[in-house]
DNA sequence: CAACTATTTTATAAAAAACTTTAAATATTT
DNA sequence: AAATATTTAAAGTTTTTTATAAAATAGTTG
C-alpha cells in the first residue's frame, strides 16, 4: 500500500513516542486506572518534574488525557486500544524476536 | 502486569527503531518482497548511504536480514509479523486516535 | 593480474533532536 | 499567605540523524 510521506511521519511520531522506558512504564500504570501525577511518580519511580515531561510528550501526542480534580490531576490513557497496541508488540517482542535468539543487540 | 525496567528498555528499542519515517517507508517496500539497496533507495527516495546507515539501524535490532549475490545485497523482513505489527499499528492510528479528532498534533 | 565498474558500507564531523536536572513558576485550596 | 500538586524554563548532556567523502567488496575486462 502507497502511503504519503505525511503518513509515515506521523507514524513515526507515535512509534517515537513509545520509544522510551519510562513513558512505557507510565503507560503501563495507567493500563487499567486513573492515576494522579504523585502517584504514578510512586509506582515508577519517575522523579515528579522529569515525568511530568514525559506526561507532556504523551499528551501532546493525545496517548493520555487528564481529569483535574483540586490540584490534583488525573491522567488516563485516552483510549483503550493504545494498552492494547503494546500488548501486541509485547507479543511480537517476545515471540517473534527475543525467542529464538538474542536478535536485539544494542543492550 | 508488572515488568522489569529490562524489559521496558527492550521494549522501547524496538519501538524507537519504528521511531524514523525513513525506517517505516523501508519497511513498508520491504513487506511484499526482498530488495537490494538500490531498489529500496529508487522506490523511497532515500539516498543509497543515508539509506545504508538506516539499514545497519534496522539490521542491529535484528528487523531485517540480508542475503548477499554478487556485489548486491538484498534485505528483507526478519520476521512477516513485523509487517503485521505495523498494521495494527497503523489501524490504531486511524482508528484509534487521527478519527475522532486531530489528537496526534506536533505537526 | 591490474584496472575498472558496480554496489554497498563506513568514518567523520556537523546539525538536530531528545533527555535530564535544577530551579523557578503556576494553579488551587485552606 | 501558606501548603499542595503540577508544570515550565533554562542549561547542559547525550543520542540520533544527516551529509560528505573515502573505503571495502565482488565481479568484469583487457
Amino acid at each position: 500500500m502507497e502511503r504519503s510521506l505525511r503518513y509515515y511521519e506521523l507514524h513515526a511520531e507515535v512509534c517515537k513516542t513509545f520509544g522510551h522506558a519510562k513513558r512505557l512504564m507510565v503507560i503501563s500504570t495507567l493500563r487499567d486506572n486513573e492515576l494522579m501525577v504523585t502517584e504514578i511518580s510512586e509506582r515508577t519511580g519517575i522523579d515528579i518534574s522529569n515525568l511530568s515531561q514525559h506526561l507532556h510528550v504523551l499528551r501532546d501526542k493525545g496517548l493520555v488525557s487528564t481529569r483535574r480534580e483540586g490540584t490534583k490531576i488525573y491522567y488516563q490513557l485516552s483510549h483503550p486500544n493504545i494498552g492494547k497496541a503494546l500488548d501486541l508488540m509485547s507479543a511480537f517482542l517476545d515471540q517473534s524476536i527475543s525467542k529464538s535468539q538474542d536478535l536485539i543487540k544494542k543492550s
